[in-house]
DNA sequence: GGATAAATGGATAGTCAAATCCACTAACGG
DNA sequence: CCGTTAGTGGATTTGACTATCCATTTATCC
């Protein structure tokens, strides 16, 4: 469903905003946490860092922590940069011209698709790391927040 | 959401089912009505062949049929058959051990997997067609049926 | 100011899906 | 039986994504 690239950058922004606000964390530190290849993961926060999501802060004692609030940052914000996010059917794949609705096959994928996407879009870091201090994230506990959407049990 | 395998496979089984019961369409024939280039075509129909999804006919006046009516075969297994259909995620991505619980970031993740799989498993051929039979399908119409979910307008 | 720490940018392999091509086999028609 | 039609199987090319490496720039500490 997600890119590499994507579920890198969501772990990573996800750790950030569990340290203390401002608190730079260097790339190899982040990579120790999420298990994620130290070259590939740099340039994973570069893009992030471009895109307003990370501030960057070079030297000794530097590293990367969040632009902004953990409530101000979405899922979908961060998919976007990878070009992860399943996307929207817009016209008829086939090509065919003068059609203003979908057919039934391509309306029921993209309706898939929208749902999905409607839930990264109103979903923040915030949210993801619970209202409850003491749930945490990356597997690295056993709390299991209900996100609003019944987890299909098959 | 689909790979383009996936995605061309539907759109043969579909067109293939508005045939009449055991009419042959040729791999030209399928190609024109789905805008699928002919090669590329021809491997999708031989492993939805090999999947039992679509029966085969050699010499003049082959071609591929359904194997089987429209209303047993599933979304979900002609996805699988390509490997697209996202995948549920079934252990923690960093490999932590003795977690049981799939912490709150891939519960997101995985939560629309598990309901854009669940679609697609109880949706048939016969279904994306409509029990109407005006509306056609591979955007040949203004139709669209719903399918039990909300379209979302953005 | 020199040494060290750390992000930046660009260039470079590896891997896999998408797409194409060609030689081969099977079935039907005259 | 011979030719045409049409599916089968394997080899090959292309491009995007994953992943890595190195030289450079910036900032901090002594």
């Amino acid at each position: 469903m997600l890119n590499q690239s994507a579920e890198y950058a969501l772990r990573a922004v996800v750790h950030l905003a569990t340290l203390p606000a401002d608190q730079q964390a260097s790339a190899g530190d982040i990579s120790d946490r999420t298990k994620v290849p130290i070259p590939y993961l740099q340039k994973v926060l570069r893009t992030l860092t471009r895109r307003g999501v990370l501030h960057a802060k070079r030297g000794m004692g530097g590293g990367f922590c969040l632009a902004k609030s953990s409530g101000e940052i979405t899922v979908l914000e961060i998919l976007n940069a990878f070009d992860s996010s399943p996307q929207r059917i817009e016209t008829c794949p086939l090509g065919i011209k003068g059609h203003t609705h979908l057919c039934p096959l391509h309306t029921l994928i993209d309706e898939q698709v929208a749902n999905a996407q409607r839930v990264f879009a109103t979903t923040t870091i915030h949210d993801i790391l619970g209202s409850d201090s003491e749930i945490r994230p990356l597997c690295d506990g056993l709390a299991r927040v209900s996100l609003g959407l019944p987890k299909d049990n098959r």
